[in-house]
DNA sequence: GTCACTGTCTACCATATGGTAGAGAGCGTG
DNA sequence: CACGCTCTCTACCATATGGTAGACAGTGAC
């Protein structure tokens, strides 16, 4: 990664948090100056356009779970369910911390065909291990049988909904306290070892 | 329910599915009178605002989604496992023959304080209902034992996440067919029956 | 006929938005 | 100093947006 002028990644900061949280539709370009404390055209000279913006505020974001994913993977013991478990950590953590981090994904189905192409092609590869990785260990008998790539998903739809989704988590009078955060992520794993265990 | 005009049903019905599909703050009310074939100050004869056609569209929504949800329930078994899978099927239908309806809950969080506030009161009854119900049943060893509160917010989010995450299941190489639709509402289903089941 | 009412329309407005043009400040090099 | 380079700014612009004002057609009551 080529190093960033500090301008340039507090642009990328902001936009990450209100992308992600309000959609990217709903954010202005001024919006996001405020927030910087910068005029509109300084973004335009980082970025040349939204779109771009938003091309760079989705790679941005990839990248750094895609990292963390892989982190989790290498430092994980050899039984599935463990491996899952450290993977959904390490996704849970920035995403409760940050949950524009996964909002921001969500967004990719609204924007234009071409940028979810590429999100698209900077993911299967990772995609592709994960459902191979499932399907050996189904047939080894570690993991309940199905179809991989469809569990692959819910596991994904279970994690971002859950981080992403405040409005369902208030309606059960949750809070975004240390405790009750804690509980979640304890309810979390448990409820995708007990789906996933054969 | 008041019967309504017949330009005002189809205004309702397409903002639903512009809304959800790409938004509140994405579509414009010219956007969504080129769509009914009408101009935008009819839209504004029958919605005094466009907040008030959100705050409409929303109800409506919630109400088509609790009618099924409540048929769903009273057509089921006693047995827990069998209920809920009565009730995400029910949900799982109108849901993916129109991912607008859940996207559209979803954009809720992002909608002034005022309405979340609404459609958390009318709600929290049907929450409150079956947050019970899990735990009686938890209590009668007839679920997986876990904080009730969340284990419904976990459910919602499953379902939710993987019926309006079009982007996700394209990456796993799924295709909106039948076969592939009927596959996954299996797949689901046999997941949370995992992820619930004592 | 005319009055009131309903529903749809055209014409218009103030504001916000993404984006362009270009000036100016700071700075290192010759 | 003068030149070029990097970075940020002010001043604009064309367009799109939510919303207002009011005209026009149809219809039923009197």
């Amino acid at each position: 990664m080529t190093p960033k002028a500090p301008t340039c990644e507090r642009i990328l900061d902001a936009a990450t948090d209100l992308f992600g949280v309000r959609g990217v539709e709903a954010v202005s370009l001024d919006v996001i100056a405020a927030e910087v404390g910068v005029a509109k055209q300084t973004l335009l000279y980082w970025f040349a356009s939204k779109d771009d913006l938003v091309q760079a505020v989705l790679v941005e974001a990839a990248t750094q779970l895609g990292v963390a994913i892989e982190a989790a993977i290498r430092a994980s013991s050899d039984d599935p369910l463990d491996r899952i478990e450290n993977v959904v950590r390490a996704v849970f953590r920035p995403a409760v911390r940050r949950p524009a981090l996964l909002g921001l994904i969500r967004e990719v189905s609204r924007l234009s065909p071409a940028v979810g192409e590429r999100f698209h092609a900077a993911l299967s590869p990772l995609v592709d291990r994960a459902v191979v990785y499932l399907q050996k260990e189904m047939d080894r008998g570690r993991l309940r049988q199905g179809d991989p790539r469809l569990i692959a998903a819910l596991c994904y739809a279970t994690v971002t909904g859950i981080a992403t989704e405040p409005e369902v988590l208030r309606a059960v009078g949750w809070s975004p306290t240390t405790t009750d955060l804690r509980r979640l992520r304890t309810e979390l794993l448990a409820f995708l070892r007990a789906a996933l265990a054969p």
